[in-house]
DNA sequence: TTGAAAGCGATACCAG
DNA sequence: CTGGTATCGCTTTCAA
């Protein structure tokens, strides 16, 4: 009757505590999963704050507390603008939403395998209340995810997916949408009949399986004259891409396209230049840095599948964030849709970067 | 010496009010630019504010003020999805932004013209504190946009601008990366020599004339054996564009595509369709509803440029609440890239619109 | 384990 | 026009 939902107004912790006769600070700490409550008074709580519909006011939650939040960042440094532009992208975000409590760590590593696994050890030691990261390796990974989990430490993944290891959430790029746009551009762009391939670092990781996946069933359904070619694994190495890509063009002399799943376009490119194949081969590539920049800019390059770093920085900041101040959880899985970059539009991408990595520059 | 910056804490007003020896209430409508403030006083604050490096604590403000919002959502009621994806964005935004302290009124017509300038007064003579619309005509909204002006109502505009009308800001595709992102698309696919055409509402409304102008470049520099007929007016009528489509394909016989960047292109199908050319005219269409969907899926329209309708909606009011609640001033022109929606991620879209428009209509 | 009470930083009302 | 002060909803000592 004199309930709060009856008045208009909205129910605080005050209300909860009155509703049950005990004081706001019991309220406040029952909801936090706080230790110093009975395990009943909590449920008393929990169970009245559903009741009548209680929502925190984030501004005085924001306002009355003092917490500071830790977040590490481990990712690559990467031989392309691609992790600085992600690292760029939680900055940013960090930012925007005008966070003077929350500090950010970024570990940043040459190479994958070990110094990966150490920086996860270094921030899970260092007791940082979150982690961003990049998985390389689920296998791995899973020890670690096991302590981050004891330690209730969330872990959100960008990039890339680690299923079944206990994260928050990943973000990333629509892999099927990614594959089978660059299928369809393929298939329109070539038309007529023949083969086209796809390289990729390695068959067993889920991003690059589900790339190659949606693309030759893209194409096997829409333009049944081209046929797919089993992928071909890079390894991340310029000197296994470029040789197997040679050695493709010299097998299999109709070949027409080759859409590139990676970073790793360059050796690929070049192998198409050397056997002199560029007017004949079409090439989809991903992502976008400086080099690449030149090679759409001639056309050897018809387009570029851009998997928006810096969007996927911001939304793994956020994400983590809002876990951790709000207490909400994010999709497990957030992605988006990428962007095709060719000649005509390409400007339009290169100034946003330009102007944001100025923008960054000022600001620090 | 004993400054705030030296003692590593934030400043605050009390800091602006002791270093002038003045109390916070001064300073705080002094910071307001409310009345009821010496314009020496004033001066004195700001200048102080500045210079110790004042920052407000948006927590504090949103907690202490009980100032309630009204915004007005000025929109065409559309044939398409289109405006009510604008709508739902900016539903969508509020919600995530939590905000129980702004209205939206929601003022859709049937037509442009005068129903269009009657809800803008309506909208006004309601005393909003702000206004997200659509300007279909720059010079029937100069008068409202110069009452809007003196009344200090903010405006913003969604998917086009009106310049020189005193706008806040406008939120839109980036015309320029659409129409050279279409016409690079029409180069790749059509290849070969021949006409392409474009059709458009009207030339004398920027949106348009930037996305051709564009359009025409790109092909002038990439495609030089393709050439770009005048553009062709629909005056967003079926009957005038069917019928020019027509006249279109009879005079030119040789024309190899048609990009159509506005939301009419189902007319433009039909009579590509009724002259049997189908699969000698590479269409590129613009946005994304049910009709299209269809000539999407069986290959009558090679790509559309979707304009991300929701995203529009949800910075549009992003822009106009920091505005009017952070006093924030946003970028006058906010712009992104539309995306490329094939056979090939069509799904992705739509499984991503469809899920939405049930999450939104479970919340209601 | 719980309660009382002191803020957090800004706004807004009421006197002066 | 200006100053004092209660207040917003929640967190966080400090005692009990």
């Amino acid at each position: 009757m004199m309930n709060p939902s009856s008045t208009g107004k909205k129910p605080t912790i005050l209300d909860i505590a009155k509703a049950l006769g005990i004081s706001t600070a019991t309220v406040s700490r029952a909801l936090h999963n706080n230790q110093n409550v009975t395990e009943e008074t909590r449920a008393k709580v929990l169970q009245m704050a559903k009741k009548i519909g209680f929502k925190p006011n984030l501004a005085a939650r924001y306002l009355s507390s003092k917490r500071q939040m830790r977040v590490s960042v481990n990712t690559l440094k990467g031989t392309t603008s691609f992790w600085n532009e992600v690292r760029a992208g939680i900055e940013e975000e960090r930012k925007s939403l005008d966070l003077e409590n929350v500090q950010i760590e970024f570990r940043t590593y040459q190479d994958l395998g070990d110094s990966e696994i150490a920086a996860f050890e270094a921030a899970l030691e260092a007791g940082v209340n979150g982690i961003i990261a990049f998985p390389s390796n689920p296998d791995s990974m899973r020890p670690l995810m096991r302590w981050a989990a004891r330690s209730k430490i969330p872990v959100v993944y960008v990039a890339t997916d680690a299923p079944e290891t206990g994260r928050l959430a990943v973000v990333s790029i629509d892999t099927f949408a990614s594959g089978a746009l660059a299928a369809d551009l393929m298939g329109r762009i070539v038309r007529g009949s023949g083969k086209v391939a796809v390289t990729l670092f390695d068959a067993h990781i889920t991003e690059h399986a589900e790339k190659f996946e949606a693309f030759q069933s893209t194409i096997k359904k829409f333009y049944p004259n081209l046929s797919v070619l089993d992928p071909i694994e890079d390894r991340d190495t310029d000197t296994v891409s470029y040789e197997k890509t040679r050695r493709l063009l010299e097998q299999s002399p109709d070949i027409r396209g080759i859409y590139v799943t990676t970073e790793l376009s360059m050796p690929v490119i070049r192998a198409v230049r050397d056997a002199e194949s560029l007017d004949k081969v079409t090439i989809i590539s991903t992502d976008l840095f400086p080099q690449l920049v030149e090679q759409i800019r001639n056309g050897a390059v018809a387009a570029t599948i851009y998997q928006r770093p810096r969007t996927q920085g911001r939304m793994a900041f956020r994400a983590l964030y809002e876990h951790l101040l709000e207490g909400t959880n994010p999709h497990a899985q957030i992605t988006f849709a990428p962007h095709v970059v060719m000649r005509g539009n390409l400007d339009f991408f290169l100034k946003r970067i330009a102007v944001d990595t100025k923008a960054k520059a000022k600001a620090l």
